[in-house]
Order: C-alpha cells, then sequence, then structure tokens
RNA sequence: GGACCCUUAGCUCAGUUGGCUAGAGCGCGUCAUUGACGUUGACGAGGUCGGAGGUUCGAGUCCUCCAGGGUCCACCA
C-alpha cells in the first residue's frame, strides 16, 4: 500500500489536468454525434469569480459525461475583450498617470490597450484549469480575434444591405462620465424620491397663465413646445396660442398631444425634444426641432448666460431661484420615479440627442418569438423562454454606437461633403478614403460589444466559413447567467436566426447567481467575494465542483455553503480510501479477470450501480445536477463503501470489487474528475485515460441474490437498532431456529452487526426480533430484557397508529376505488405485516410480564 | 406600473407528471473504534412544508386570496 491515508488534492491536480491537455483528451475525436458547449467567453483580464466556477464546472460536467456517452464533444474556450468593463479600469490606469483618452489618437489607444489585456491576460486560463475545465484550447477564440471582427463586418454588411441598419438622431442613454452611449438595456434604472415642481408659463400679455409639471426644471431652455391633452377641457381653449418661455424672451406654442396624461401634475407637459425620450417623439410629431441644453459632458449650453456652463445638478437649484424671484413657482409634489444610472458609475444618464447607428429589432424579434414558441430551444428553466418571447415582444431598436476607443470600430464612413452619405466600408485603419472621387471620413465610434459576441456560437465554430468545427454549430447547449438573458443569450438567438437561419443552440440551461453564505449578493464593496482559487487550496477542485453544485436549481440565485464543499472534499476521500482498499486486497500485480457477481452481496451492489447509472442518465437529461451529484455521492458512500465493502471483508471477490471500483469511477468522474482520474492512475490495470472511457453499461446480476442481500440488510439494521437501545455496550449473540439466510451468511451477519456470535438452536430464546420478520432472536438475558420493555412498548403504540391509519384509508371506497391498483395493493400488504409486527411485539411484552 | 421567482428540520437547500410514513449536507445527541477512511462507523432526535380558503379518494406539489423576501422588465413628465 503506498497511497497516503488521505487524498491531497493540491498533489495530484495540476499533474492530472496536464496529462489531460498534453494527451489531446479534450479534443474530439471525430467520432460519434457532436456534442457541443460554447464558453460564454470571461473577461481576458480578470479573474474568475464563484459564478465562474459554477458555470464552466457545469459546462465541463456536460461534456464529460457526453464524452463517455460516446459523443463527439468540445467545449470551447473564449476570452473577452470587455469593451466597456476594460476600458473604464484602463482609464483609471491613465487618469493614475495624469493623463486621459484625449491625449491620444484611437489607435493609439487600442494599442495600449491591447498591450494592457496581454499583460493580465493568462490567469484566466490558468483559473480555469484549476477549475478542471476541459476546453479544447487551440480552438480559443478572443473576441478581438480577426475572425470576430470578420463576422461581425459581414454581418453588419448584410443587415446593412437589407435597411435593417440606420443611422439617426435618436435619444441616447449617456453617461456624462464614461462619456459613452448605452443600450436601453444597459441602463440600470432604480425608483428614487424626487420633486415635482409646479412652474407658471406666463401668456404673452402676462395676464394668464399656464402651470406646468416637471421633474427637471433646468432644462426648461430646451422647450420648444407646451403640451396637453386635446381633450383637456381646462385647456383646450389655449391650443395655438403661445406662451412666454420663462427666464427668456423666447414664445412658444402651445400644442395638443394625446401623449399627455390629463391626470399626472397639472396636466400640462413642458415638450423638450433633445433631454427625453417622449418629447422627442412629440417634436418629431409636431415637427418641431430640439434645443439641446444639456452638452454630453454634463454642463448647461444655450442658456442664459448666467446658466451657462453649470453643471446640470447646480443648474436646477439656480433655475428654481430665479424662477422663485420672478414669483413663478406654483408649488411642488415628491413623486416616486424611475431614474436611469449609469450601471458602472452609478451616475444618472442623460438622455441626449445623437447621431447612432442603430438595427430594426422588429423582424429579427419576430422571427425569434417563432422558434421559441416552436420550442426550436428549450430552457431550463422554462419559464425563462416564456420571459424571453415576452422581452421579444416589447424590444426597441438597439442602440450599436459606443464611444470608447477599446472595440470593433464599426466599418463605417461619412461623405465630408454631404453628411448624410454614409458607405461600408472595412478599411478601418484608414482616417479617410476616397471612394469615386469623394473624400469620406470614418466613423469614429465601436459596436456595442454584444453585437459580436452576440454572433458567438457561430464565430466560434466557425460555421460561415465552414471550418473544422463546423459540425458544432449549432450548439447542443448554452450554459449561462440568468442575468445575461436579454442582454446575450435573446441576441444570439436572433443573430444566430438571422446569419445562419437556423436557432445557435437547442438548449439554454441557466444557473442563478451564487450568493454569500448569509445569501448577499457578493460585492467588491461588500468585501464578502468568495475567490474559488483560495476555495480550491483550502479544499481541491472537485470538492469545489460537488459543493457548488450540490443542492442548487436551475435560475434560483442561491446561497454558497462551505460545508457543503467540505462534504465534497469528504466525498474524494471516502473514494479515496475505497479505493486504497480495494487496490489493497487485490494486491499490486492484479491482473484483470472478466468479474462475476458470486455472493448475494455482489449480486446486490451490481444491481445498485446499474440502477444509478440509469438514474443519472435520466437526471442529466433534465440538467438536475444537484440531485445527479446526490445519487453518484450516496451510491458510493452507503452502498458501495458501507454495505459492499464491510460485506467483502468477509468474502472477497477480487475481480468484482476491480469492477465496482472501476463503474464508481467511471459515474463519479464528471461530477469529481481530479480525484477519480488520480486514482485511475493508481489502478495496476488500466495503463489508459478515465476521462477517455465509456460510461458503464448495465452488468448482469441476479435479481433473487440481490432480493436475499436486502432481506440480510434490514436484518441487519433491525440488529443494529435493537442492540443501541439495550442498555451497556455488551455484545450479543444471534440465536436461530430454522432460517436458511441467517444460515448461509451467519459470518457476514456477525459482522455488519458487530454481534459476538451467531447460532443455531432448537429452543429459541431471548428477545424475538419482530420487524424484519425472522425466526431470530437476541441471546437477552431476563433483566436487559425487562429493561428493554418500554422500547417494545413505544414500538407497539406507532404500529398500532399505523395499523390505524391504513384501516382507515382502505375502508374509504373512494380511495379503494379510484387510486391506482399497485397502491391499494401495497397499502393492504403493508397492513397485514404490521398486524403480524403487533401480535410478535405483543407477544414479546407477554413474555416479558 | 408590469412580469417572474422564493418562503420546507437549528443553518444552507433538494423534492419530475398530485400518491401514502417529506429528503440531503452541515450542525446536534448517544455509542463505537487503533489497519480503507476521524475528511471514520453505528444509532437517533428534529419539520402541522409562510398563512387562510378551494379542487381531489389523496396536496409540499394544482387553483384563489393574504403576508414576508427577492429578481427582472418599463420612456409617465
Amino acid at each position: 500500500m503506498n497511497l497516503p491515508k488521505a487524498y491531497d488534492p493540491n498533489k495530484y491536480e495540476p499533474n492530472i489536468y496536464a496529462m489531460w491537455e498534453t494527451s489531446g483528451a479534450f479534443v474530439p475525436k471525430g467520432q460519434g454525434d457532436p456534442y457541443s458547449i460554447v464558453m460564454p467567453p470571461p473577461n481576458a483580464n480578470g479573474n474568475l469569480h464563484i459564478g465562474h466556477a459554477l458555470s464552466f464546472q457545469l459546462e465541463d460536467l456536460l461534456v464529460r459525461y457526453h464524452r463517455m456517452k460516446g459523443r463527439d464533444a468540445i467545449l470551447i474556450p473564449g476570452a473577452d475583450h470587455a469593451g466597456f468593463e476594460t476600458w473604464v479600469v484602463y482609464e483609471k490606469e491613465l487618469q493614475k498617470q495624469g493623463k486621459s483618452r484625449f491625449d491620444f489618437s484611437r489607435e493609439q489607444l487600442y494599442s495600449q490597450v491591447w498591450d494592457f489585456v496581454d499583460q493580465q491576460r493568462g490567469n484566466m486560463e490558468l483559473q480555469l484549469r484549476a477549475l478542471g475545465v476541459g476546453a479544447s484550447w487551440n480552438d480559443l477564440v478572443f473576441t478581438l480575434d480577426e475572425k470576430v471582427i470578420r463576422t461581425a463586418y459581414s454581418t453588419f454588411k448584410k443587415l446593412w444591405d437589407e435597411g435593417s441598419i440606420y443611422r439617426g438622431e435618436r435619444i441616447v442613454n449617456f453617461c456624462t462620465v464614461h462619456q459613452t452611449s448605452f443600450a436601453d438595456i444597459e441602463v440600470e434604472h432604480k425608483t428614487e424620491k424626487g420633486t415635482l415642481w409646479k412652474i407658471a408659463y406666463p401668456s404673452l400679455d402676462r395676464i394668464t397663465e399656464i402651470v406646468v409639471a416637471t421633474t427637471r426644471p433646468e432644462t426648461m431652455f430646451g422647450d420648444v413646445a407646451i403640451a396637453v391633452h386635446p381633450d383637456d377641457e381646462r385647456y383646450k381653449a389655449l391650443i395655438g396660442t403661445n406662451v412666454l418661455l420663462p427666464l427668456t424672451d423666447r414664445e412658444i406654442p402651445i400644442i395638443a398631444d394625446e401623449y399627455v396624461d390629463p391626470t399626472f401634475g397639472t396636466g400640462v407637459l413642458k415638450v423638450t425634444p433633445a433631454h427625453d425620450p417622449n418629447d422627442f417623439e412629440v417634436g418629431e410629431r409636431h415637427k418641431l426641432a430640439p434645443i439641446q441644453v444639456i452638452d454630453f459632458d454634463g454642463t448647461m449650453i444655450n442658456t442664459p448666460p448666467q446658466f451657462l456652463g453649470l453643471p446640470a445638478e447646480e443648474a436646477r437649484k439656480r433655475v428654481l431661484v430665479a424662477l422663485e424671484a420672478q414669483e413663478l413657482r406654483r408649488g411642488e409634489a415628491s413623486i416616486e420615479h424611475a431614474v436611469g444610472h449609469c450601471y458602472k458609475c452609478g451616475s444618472v444618464i442623460q438622455p441626449l440627442i445623437k447621431d447612432q447607428w442603430f438595427i430594426s429589432m422588429k423582424p429579427l424579434a419576430q422571427r425569434a418569438k417563432q422558434a421559441l414558441e416552436a420550442k426550436e430551444i428549450t430552457f431550463t428553466p422554462d419559464s425563462k423562454r416564456l420571459a424571453v418571447i415576452q422581452y421579444l415582444d416589447t424590444i426597441r431598436d438597439w442602440n450599436l454606437s459606443r464611444q470608447i476607443p477599446w472595440g470593433i470600430p464599426i466599418p463605417a464612413f461619412q461623405n465630408e461633403a454631404n453628411p448624410d452619405d454614409w458607405i461600408y466600408d472595412e478599411r478601418v485603419n484608414e482616417d479617410r478614403i476616397v471612394v469615386n472621387g469623394a473624400t469620406y471620413i470614418r466613423e469614429s465610434d465601436t459596436f456595442d460589444t454584444w453585437f459580436s459576441s452576440g454572433q458567438w456560437p457561430f464565430i466560434a465554430t466557425d460555421y460561415l466559413e465552414q471550418g473544422p468545427l463546423a459540425r458544432f454549430y449549432p450548439n447542443s447547449v448554452m450554459e449561462t447567467g440568468a442575468d445575461i438573458l436579454y442582454p446575450w443569450v435573446a441576441r444570439m438567438i436572433m443573430l444566430g436566426l438571422k446569419v445562419t437561419d437556423t436557432v445557435p443552440f437547442t438548449h439554454v440551461y441557466l444557473h442563478g447567481l451564487v450568493l454569500d453564505e448569509n445569501g448577499q449578493k457578493m460585492s467588491k464593496s461588500r468585501g464578502n467575494v468568495i475567490n474559488p482559487m483560495e476555495t480550491i487550496t483550502a479544499y481541491g477542485s472537485d470538492a469545489l465542483r460537488l459543493g457548488v453544485v450540490a443542492s442548487r436549481s436551475a435560475g434560483q440565485n442561491q446561497a454558497f455553503s462551505t460545508t457543503k464543499v467540505v462534504a465534497g472534499r469528504n466525498f474524494c476521500n471516502k473514494l479515496w480510501n475505497i479505493a486504497r482498499f480495494i487496490e489493497d486486497k487485490l494486491g499490486e500485480s492484479y491482473q484483470p479477470v472478466a468479474p462475476e457477481p458470486l455472493s448475494i452481496a455482489d449480486h446486490w451492489i451490481v444491481r445498485e450501480l446499474n440502477q444509478t447509472a440509469s438514474t443519472i442518465d435520466s437526471l442529466l437529461a433534465e440538467y438536475r445536477f444537484a440531485e445527479a451529484a446526490e445519487t453518484i455521492y450516496h451510491t458510493i458512500w452507503s452502498s458501495v463503501a458501507d454495505w459492499f465493502i464491510e460485506s467483502s471483508k468477509q468474502d472477497t471477490n477480487p475481480a468484482l470489487m476491480a469492477a465496482v471500483l472501476d463503474t464508481c469511477l467511471k459515474l463519479a468522474h464528471p461530477f469529481a474528475p481530479f480525484v477519480t482520474e488520480t486514482i485511475w492512475q493508481t489502478l495496476s490495470w488500466h495503463d489508459d485515460m478515465l476521462i477517455s472511457q465509456p460510461w458503464p453499461t448495465v452488468a448482469p446480476y441476479d435479481e433473487i441474490a440481490a432480493a436475499e442481500f436486502e432481506r440480510l440488510q434490514k436484518l441487519v439494521s433491525e440488529i443494529r437498532f435493537v442492540v443501541a437501545e439495550l442498555p451497556g455496550n455488551k455484545k450479543y449473540t444471534l440465536l436461530y431456529e430454522s432460517d436458511a439466510l441467517i444460515a448461509d451468511n451467519a459470518e457476514l451477519i456477525r459482522h455488519l452487526a458487530k454481534l459476538a456470535g451467531v447460532e443455531h438452536v432448537d429452543t429459541p430464546r431471548g428477545l424475538q426480533l419482530a420487524a424484519s420478520g425472522r425466526e431470530a432472536w437476541l441471546d437477552i438475558d431476563d433483566e436487559t430484557r425487562y429493561e428493554h420493555q418500554s422500547n417494545l412498548e413505544r414500538r407497539l403504540v406507532e404500529a398500532r397508529q399505523l395499523v390505524k391509519m391504513l384501516t382507515s384509508r382502505l375502508s374509504n371506497e373512494n380511495y379503494v376505488q379510484k387510486a391506482p391498483p399497485a397502491l391499494v395493493e401495497e397499502s393492504q400488504k403493508q397492513l397485514v405485516e404490521t398486524t403480524e409486527l403487533i401480535d410478535k411485539l405483543q407477544h414479546e411484552l407477554d413474555v416479558v410480564a
């Protein structure tokens, strides 16, 4: 025996991973039906967090399992340039150096960030290896790889050519801190308390006035009209007249628009097309040109001099004071309203007008919706499929433009002489190009990163170019976080259908957030982040996998639990020691022999393992990872270790023990890849790798023998139970009169039940073991027996309650008629058995008395 | 404003189409024991499944309402 007593994961994991990787175990073999998962690419220059561990370990689990099931399986890794995230980090770096983005050209910035990311790269990939994630590393795709850009461009052109891409002045969500716009979905709305101010706009003769209600008085200099509902009797007469815009000498008209809600505020809306999306639409309808009064840096422009250049917040205060001075304020009310914030810095998102590139989403969404309704893609949990459908119903056009240098340049050029003339051209390295004699200037914006990552499944498989991995498209499963269902999953579906004319994957599995042990969201600011690498150092990679997969269901945010990681570590150690025991029994020179079950324990364990394999099959088919993990845990710990191994100490069947160990390792491998492979490598009868083994097939056994063992278990359990209740720590002798099971397995029963002996007698004495229904007695003296009386009484009461319940159930005619016959029969059988038990217990009590 | 989810043992959570006496890990109690494993073994205690109705022979599971917690979506100034 050269294996140490305890499994030390850190000692083996790196070597095992290196063996897999260098031997090409993660590379698809080209045989069998393709099975593919494309990894949601983690940030190339970041570290993995515990949510990544869950995500990637689930993906790896699926791929390992399907590989063993004979599929041509691949897990395609990725790395994300994480446009905005990385840019924010880099801009902070610049700040530290006392520089800003304006000190450099776009090309300079791009190459600086590239170097910055390059320095950090590799961490994440090492961490994936530590997690045991068996990715096909040569197929890794970085989101700024040339082929990603190529595909993004061809898709953009396709959409452009068919008119789905348009450039337009629209209200965009602009972060004045980060100097970029966001898609609607990226804006974080928070409900806040605000103030609704009422402000009087005087008529031209200054005799009457109309009172508007607004939460943003500072935008009043951008007002181009006052709007009321056309049917609002209070204001009907005023429609078409002009009022004076306070603090200015500008006149604006009163217009009628259905959009105005007469019950809100004063029923009068100030129309500020440049700074509110609704007002923008009202303005368009009434052909009113917007006036921008907040600049892209968040300060005031186009205002009277005293407000010029002030930050918007400050301007608001001063405007209110100025209005007060002119006695134009007509009260205020506090309201709760949703305010958009930048999800990164938390500052208020300004709705501003900007020329941006948009995709018309309605047609894409319709197509995706049909596919989802037809269940061309299934979801776990299914409720998320319905959620996506609902999202698609209300989708708005997608703003693709980002004012961030770190990203894929938008391949568009504008005619210097004619601003409305835009052309598609991929020469994005040129500032200006000449086409047909006209000079065109390059668009300075980059794509929203989701535009390229939305095409990830067919990019990573080179499907459009029919590369070597093209057979892996569509992907088998998209496994990702429920939090990016809309920004990512929905878009992959839409773009996949659009570009490849097929769904990008056939199943979506969504995991929830891993919360901290108290159920709180993990965040750096809270300081409650669990680093998966530290967990691996402390407990091992398999322990982390088992712990994080256990008791977790799809789509639910659930707490991390160290106790489950500990349980996982203990399980690995258990498996290790099962192997140690078996290897010790077999000896170092063991040569494999065809296994054949001989003892009743042998037949039973073969049946159990068959059952476990098929249970895991059906659970994984439904993505019930936690239950599958629990199944293998209990099979190995209880059935194999506590019963089979213990039995084997009495009756050794080397070939079968070896086969049982092999089967356990295979079944457990997707859930605990490192320890199982480590053990496999120590087995003298294998010179290959576990990772490449086929999933266990059904092995033959004898059902009668297996059932015998079950009866033996029942007897042993009863003996243990009764003995535990008896006073003192004595060892007892089991007596039997005529019982073949006991006679044939006397030594085994003695060992399992820790008895002094098992003896055949002609006249039984002592305490009869009633519950297991055997002709067997524990040889106890009268005094002990007397002390045991209360236990007998207690069990008698329990048995009588059960009889009462069964009797009433069976006397219910509806039950007998409507319940499935098997259930009724079961109840009847149980009633008979329990009645017999009562007789025996009663008899025992009579003897004592 | 809309939608979805959660509430089960002390803690963290499972529980497919309704099926009988609701499970796991950890924790807790009693006991055992130096040779596979103390990262162990045996035995046990602990839950009227958030509350109230309803459907059903039968409800943790389906329906309605209520309470508490959470998430997502949303252009009411």
